[in-house]
DNA sequence: GCTAATGTACGAACTGGTGAGTTAGTCATA
DNA sequence: TATGACTAACTCACCAGTTCGTACATTAGC
């Protein structure tokens, strides 16, 4: 997630023993692995061996497979809650500001694509490591609180009908932007058409931003 | 997927030996299997063990763990198929058209969350599978058709301005559809609110449909 | 010297796949 | 319609290779 770099290196250039660089390192290709081959596919042995420590220390520092994974999670959760407490949106009147906030939801998911796959492997295992851990129940996002507020202005202004709350905007969102990473394989296979296609990328942009403002903004038949 | 009913009984009330009939037994069994806990998770075993037949005889049938995961994506994409071919919205004006084949594909997605996890599975796979099957290479979708009819009469008559595909409005319409189910784990563990909960299910379907209606008929800013 | 950190070696249980043999059903023929 | 040859359908036991986890030994740093 964060910094996969200088692999092998027996432990980098710091101390030659060094806990905290050892955790990290797990992290990282743990994170690399399970997103690969998903939780039941990923090898303890595997990982282990792309690290330069060995799998005694996996338990030693994780506890198993299990917690490791879960840990795996709790960091990359902690990547975009720091990604979402950098937004700077709510300077812009309400129809900029959620189409930045949802161009900035869309970027984000594309480059993080190990993210979304973490997140798929998790909803197959219905969410139990998240269950299980302290750090992530009910954490909830920091964007949450902008589109509420970017809301509230958007209908005192009147610009806003829809009768939406935050959780299900950001719901809406994410799921245009997940899709296209997360499916893009199926979808490739089956209908012919690559939605992260770099050359679309734009296209795709622009549709997330006009769907959400159209939902927004338009006149509501019978209210 | 279909007929799960009927589970153990040593090969029910037919022929003693009837191979389509354990072939199909050993489909529903897996499909289950596969979809609770992924490709890698599913075990050969187990799936046997839950057949009224052996392991031997899923290798018989079908050659291995990696074509009878196929085998299952294969069935299963085939009742979606079916489902759309019953599609008779062509009638309706674009607009409610356009609205109740988005409320069809909710349903659909709805009623069918192991196709889902088994979408998720092979995406984490890359869509290998799929690549691998003859009978599911680009067979695209026969929704396509009927959303791209649909298009072009409502553009034609001036009721739609977007300037979409068949392709991406049905991206559009699954992304919703398919995200409220399969991250309805996750989405909940993070947010405390279930997406799929029974009483939220209206409020959910008439969001999507106002949400592609809205996309479509909005007054674009500079065209 | 004490403790946190690390490495080695190993094992019990599992896992996908197969070899070899058995049985149920079919069908041509007498 | 009885029979026997034939084959599809099926069972069982087993193997070779993994895979998670751990007991035990060792080392670095204070």
């Amino acid at each position: 997630m964060t910094s996969v770099d200088e692999p092998a290196r027996p432990h980098g250039n710091g101390r030659l023993r060094d806990a905290a660089r050892t955790r990290a390192e797990i992290l990282d290709v743990a994170t690399l692995e399970f997103a690969r081959v998903g939780y039941a596919g990923a090898r303890v042995d595997d990982i282990a061996a792309r690290t330069s420590t060995t799998k005694r220390m996996i338990y030693y520092y994780f506890g198993g497979k299990e917690q490791l994974f879960t840990a795996v999670l709790e960091r990359a959760y902690g990547v975009i809650r720091e990604a979402e407490q950098q937004l700077d949106v709510e300077h812009l009147d309400p129809v900029a500001a959620i189409r930045r906030l949802a161009e900035l939801t869309f970027d984000h998911h594309e480059q993080h694509p190990d993210f979304i796959r973490l997140v798929s492997i998790e909803n197959i295992h219905e969410a139990e490591h998240i269950a299980a851990s302290e750090k992530l129940g009910r954490i909830g996002s920091p964007a949450l609180d902008v589109i509420g507020r970017i809301l509230a202005s958007g209908r005192e202004s009147g610009l806003f009908t829809a009768e939406v709350d935050a959780v299900d905007l950001h719901a809406m969102i994410s799921s245009f932007c997940f899709f296209r990473v997360a499916n893009r394989h199926t979808f490739g296979a089956l209908f012919g058409r690559d939605l992260v296609d770099p050359a679309q990328r734009e296209h795709y942009r622009a549709m997330l931003g006009d769907m959400v403002i159209a939902y927004l903004t338009a006149e509501r038949a019978t209210d």
